[in-house]
RNA sequence: GCCCAUGUAGCUCAGUCGGUAGAGCACUUCCUUGGUAAGGAAGAGGUCACCGGUUCAAGUCCGGUCAUGGGCUCCA
């Protein structure tokens, strides 16, 4: 008879075989009534699991992750049962879990409307509030097949067909709907409190573009209403810092129509803050023993022939335009020309590592649909470097740059990073010799620099492995920017040689890297990291001088100059409007500093200080606010994130 | 590219049953010189995204095009 071991290693012995529904009653009412699933021996399983021999057995309920992911689930079956019961010619096809919530995708004559979501929603709380039990039934293939075929379920007998013939088919039903799953589910529709859908979408089936259309609903479900209540907020509070939005409140860039999507317009204030990222980004490289190269934008279409983009990476390319029997293509990557740069001449051993940096401007094809504000665009600036070495100098150039990476995004305020190692994929270019001594480098180096990582096996380029750093912003989102990766393709392919110190010729390494990754992205996410309430030194307009009447004019400018003298970014609103109301405009604006000054000031030569939090620093004499100002545009990191 | 939604003044949006187009903010001019989050008045501003159709009449209905937004990765 059933021995159970909880997982806090208590036993419980039974007479007869028991269900995860009995245990969890026999530790408590409490825990029979929030169990969602349990788990047997590892296994997730229904509360109406019986088990029959000694095993471990955890009760799930909402408060665990997995829980959560059955709610889910559940909620997934509900709305496709509510879809069912109001539109019965609609087939169900599939309904997973995703971040936050699950869809369910329908083949449906016509698509659904906002109105139809809300009659669906309507008809989930209905169904949930019935409280009908889920049962589940193990049934052989055959007969399934023929079960959702006489249904008029052609889908779900396709997916029986691909499930392999060794795996057991079970079927879940809730009231009069039933539907193929894995499971588990919840034991009844009234576990599911806490649900909203949210949007309609096209999918394709199996995710394929030459397939048919289906109708995709998304929604949302937790275990209470408080928890969805805030999720919601937290999808408020990111349409709140949204960057299309700040940017055109903050008039710091616009995309035209007129000049075409995914092509960005750096706006005085945008360029402003662009150029105070490219000069920091400079020093740091300075600083870091980088060179700096510029290159052209388009070239001769053979030098994409040699480095293989022509073939490989054609679909993300323009057109090349033609001239005097030439073809040009606009440049999709900056590293052809790195490669060009280096060939001009013999290398020695000794002149290696070579590291050449460059802000390149690159063009890339994008489908229409895929751009997004300044996140995806056709044009953008890469914060590009290519390093050129020799293979016992892999790791340690590595390290350099894990150095300079994480150094340049914390002075951007973040401190949260995910790093992942990808490896040798199955299609490789490169010796196993060069792949495995590359990819102890780049673990090597990771470790040297105490950085937990996860690896991704055979996620590398065909060309090389690489490392990825993903930051987290203030409201916990991730962003991959940084890149770091190894090639052993284009120095083959460009026949790249450096000589060595026995005089023999020898193929350098090249790494690829970018911290920011794009200019415009990177931008982007500053935007909504800091709700567009930048850092001081960051602040397109750090200190607005706000005068009280027009006799302040002349000492207005005065004491902007004498802060642009300092290197500081300060305006002056000398215009005729009272000063609560400019007080307002610059505070929405984000100015950090807000300069009042009225005759008092200008008799003692002083200005009264506000921040844009409504903080009231008092009156200050010139120098010392230009002390102050300039202190703080020096320091960088995790400051001001928003106040 | 495909599916859905949206497209009205510089911005945010209203516009009923098809009957000659509206608000707030911004802008211009004038008044106001006011001490810490919106002073007042007047004015200008529209091919209702574009093309076509139905109708006596279209911002509104129908068809097409373009643009923007969300989705098309999460696999019973």
């Amino acid at each position: 008879m059933p021995v159970i071991t909880l997982p806090d290693e208590t036993q419980r012995r039974f007479e007869h075989p028991v269900t995860v529904a009995e245990v969890a009653a026999d530790i408590g009412r409490g825990l029979a009534k929030a169990a969602v699933a349990g788990k047997v021996d590892g296994r997730l399983v229904d509360t109406r699991h019986p088990i029959d021999h000694d095993a471990r057995v955890a009760i799930i309920t909402d408060r665990d992750a997995e829980g959560l992911e059955v709610i889910r689930h559940s909620t997934a079956h509900l709305l496709a049962h509510a879809v069912k019961t109001l539109y019965p010619s609609a087939q169900v096809t599939i309904g997973p879990v995703i971040d936050d919530g699950f869809y369910y995708d329908f083949a449906f004559e016509r698509p659904f409307h906002p109105e139809d979501l809300e009659k669906i929603e309507a008809k989930m709380k209905e169904l949930a509030k019935a409280d009908l039990p889920l049962e589940r039934r193990v049934m052989p293939r055959d007969e399934a097949v023929a079960f959702f075929r006489g249904q008029g379920e052609e889908y779900k007998a396709r997916i029986i067909e691909e499930i392999p013939e060794d795996q057991e088919l079970s079927l879940y039903a809730q009231g009069d709907f039933v539907d193929l799953c894995r499971g588990p589910h919840v034991p009844s529709t009234g576990k599911l409190k806490a649900f909203k859908l949210t949007k309609v979408a096209g999918a394709y089936w199996r995710g394929d573009a030459n397939n048919e259309m289906l109708q995709r609903i998304y929604g949302t479900a937790w275990p209470n209403k408080q928890q969805l209540e805030e999720y919601l907020h937290r999808l408020a509070e990111a349409e709140r810092r949204d960057h299309r939005r700040i940017g055109q409140e903050l008039d710091l860039f616009s995309i035209q129509d007129e000049a075409g999507g995914g092509l960005v317009f750096w706006h005085p204030k945008g360029a402003r803050i662009r150029r105070a990222i490219e000069q920091f980004w400079f020093d740091m490289h300075e600083r870091a023993g980088y060179e700096f190269l510029y290159t052209p934008h388009i070239a001769n279409l053979d030098l994409w022939m040699t480095s293989g983009h022509a073939e490989f990476y054609a679909d993300s390319m323009y057109e090349p335009m033609e001239d005097d029997h030439q073809r040009f293509q606009l440049k999709p990557m900056n590293c052809p020309f790195h490669v060009l740069v280096y060939k001009d001449r013999l290398h020695s051993y000794r002149d290696l590592p070579l590291r050449w940096a460059e802000m390149g401007t690159v063009y890339r094809r994008e489908m229409s649909g895929a751009l997004h504000g300044l996140m995806r665009v056709r044009g953008f600036t890469q914060d590009d470097a290519h390093i050129f070495c020799r293979e016992d100098q892999i790791e340690a150039e590595i390290l350099r740059i894990l150095d300079l990476t994480l150094d340049v995004l914390r002075a951007f305020g973040f401190n949260d990073f995910d790093v992942n190692l990808s490896t040798r994929p199955d299609k490789a270019v490169g010796s196993d010799y060069i792949w495995e001594h590359a990819t102890a480098a780049l673990k090597g180096a990771l470790e040297k620099k105490g950085l937990a990582y996860e690896v991704d096996a055979g996620g590398g380029a065909f060309y090389g492995p690489k490392i990825d750093i993903k930051i987290r912003d203030a409201i916990g989102r991730q962003w991959q920017c940084s890149t770091v990766q190894l090639d052993f393709n284009l120095p083959e392919r460009f026949d790249m040689e450096y000589v060595d110190e026995d005089n023999q010729r020898r193929r350098p390494i090249m790494i690829h890297r970018a911290l920011l990754g794009s200019v415009e992205r990177f931008f982007g996410v500053l935007i909504e990291h800091y709700a567009g309430a930048f850092p001081l030194w960051l602040a397109p307009v750090q200190a607005q001088v706000l005068t009280i009447t027009d006799r302040q004019d002349a000492y207005a400018r005065e004491v902007v100059q004498a802060l642009r003298d300092r290197g500081l970014r300060a305006d002056a609103d000398l215009r005729n409007e009272k000063i609560g109301f400019k007080i307002r405009e610059h505070t929405l604006q984000r100015v950090p500093y807000l300069l009042v000054v009225g005759d008092r000031e200008m008799d003692t030569r002083t200005v009264a200080v506000r921040t844009r939090s409504g903080e009231d620093l008092g009156s200050m004499d010139l120098e010392s606010l230009q002390d102050r100002l300039t202190r703080e545009n020096a320091a960088r990191g995790p400051i001001n994130v928003e106040d």
